[in-house]
DNA sequence: GCTATTATGTACTAAATAGTCCACAATCTA
DNA sequence: TAGATTGTGGACTATTTAGTACATAATAGC
């Protein structure tokens, strides 16, 4: 079948990197292409525009942090409450790896894209919806869980407080990419037991990992 | 002393609406000046930049915000809880005239700078940070006198509250302008009470005022 | 090895963009 | 009303940008 090429994984992979540590706007076809090592007639061989490929690029992001972060994250080994929290913790830890590579945080690739995109381009606005929605359904599933253990009340509207810890997050997120500094996201750890009305829940030491600064994106 | 004009003050008012609507990086100069019904002469006349006449509007963005929507707000006359909540719904009422009026809700000016920009340039990052800033002072003096009226438990850390009130509130936001949708915004107003850990806290219907959609920005 | 298929290099266009230049217009102050 | 001061019109340049055209290169399957 022709002439293999794995450009359009290339592609994709430039998006992902330089669309994240910059803005959907101020990064260029051509920019793409030199990322990707990669002519401008390659590029529209594979995509037919710039939103064409940050579409791909979407999917791509979504399944990697869906693998990394929450499937990792959400594992029903852990008690409910230290899924959510854990999952607070290793956004952070996320944030201060790049601050020490790349020297700023770059703060949540979908929350980044839905205040820069979602007036101007209705596509792009629908396709991070979706992802957040499915984002959703590993807290509103944890939330379940905390339910049935009786650690939040009986009463918590799972699908509310699952919309209401999410929106915290990327606040939490937005405020530390504000000053560029990660670590300001600690102190804020405890909304997240406020927020699932969890009383009972031990405000545990977040973990202090010796993070490995090189092999991390 | 020479000509007189007002060519500055239409071209802050251009970037703020402009930007504000769109983003930083998709507005030009060519659009700024004729959003502001001015020519290229007389921007650089008065700014010698984009980056220049945005930390320019920043600013007067911030002073009206400040007298439009904090000083009414967080006054004195009301409990402070409610203060807090009057925020959440006025904001509230804003994006849904921005929605029906141009047909997206823009959001929060602040926070989609913050979240496009604080990578790209640092001028505009640390200006964007001091608003924050500002707008924490007011949510500090609300829980402060909560505090002293035994609305909120006396071991509640005020400044951290006010950080996680403001996170939430961007979050919140975010999240509603990924859906275009900012009734789905009122869902969420409960996460107030529940970050002041506000447990006596009645949760108030949300105001059904009937909305003047001619008369907003 | 031949051929259909798929990918890439080079060169190109048209439009958009930031920023400059300078003559001249409008107004203030004396 | 003269002259200094300040703002504006409009043309101009150099660069960047998205997107196209087409010949040619590389491979798969036969």
């Amino acid at each position: 079948m022709g002439r293999p090429s794995d450009a359009r994984e290339r592609l994709i992979a430039a998006a992902r990197e330089t669309i994240y540590a910059h803005s959907y706007e101020a990064v260029t076809v051509d920019d793409l292409c030199a990322a990707a090592h990669v002519t401008k007639s390659s590029f529209y061989h594979f995509f037919s525009s710039k939103q064409d490929l940050v579409l791909a690029a979407l999917e791509s992001q979504w399944r990697w942090i869906e693998a990394v972060i929450f499937k990792p994250t959400f594992t029903d080994d852990l008690p409910p409450q230290e899924r959510i929290l854990g999952f607070f913790d290793l956004m952070l830890e996320r944030q201060q790896v790049q601050k020490e590579t790349e020297g700023h945080m770059r703060g949540c690739p979908f929350g980044n894209l839905t205040l820069e995109m979602s007036t101007q381009d209705e596509l792009l606005r629908a396709r991070v919806e979706h992802f957040f929605e499915e984002a959703l359904k590993y807290f509103e599933r944890a939330l379940h869980d905390a339910k049935e253990e009786g650690v939040v009340p009986a009463t918590l509207d799972v699908k509310v407080t699952a919309r209401a810890l999410l929106a915290y997050f990327e606040g939490v997120i937005l405020l530390a990419k504000g000053r560029n500094d990660p670590s300001s996201m600690a102190a804020l750890r405890g909304g997240v037991f406020s927020l699932m009305q969890c009383q009972n829940c031990v405000e545990r030491e977040a973990p202090q990992k010796q993070v490995a600064v090189a092999s991390v994106t």
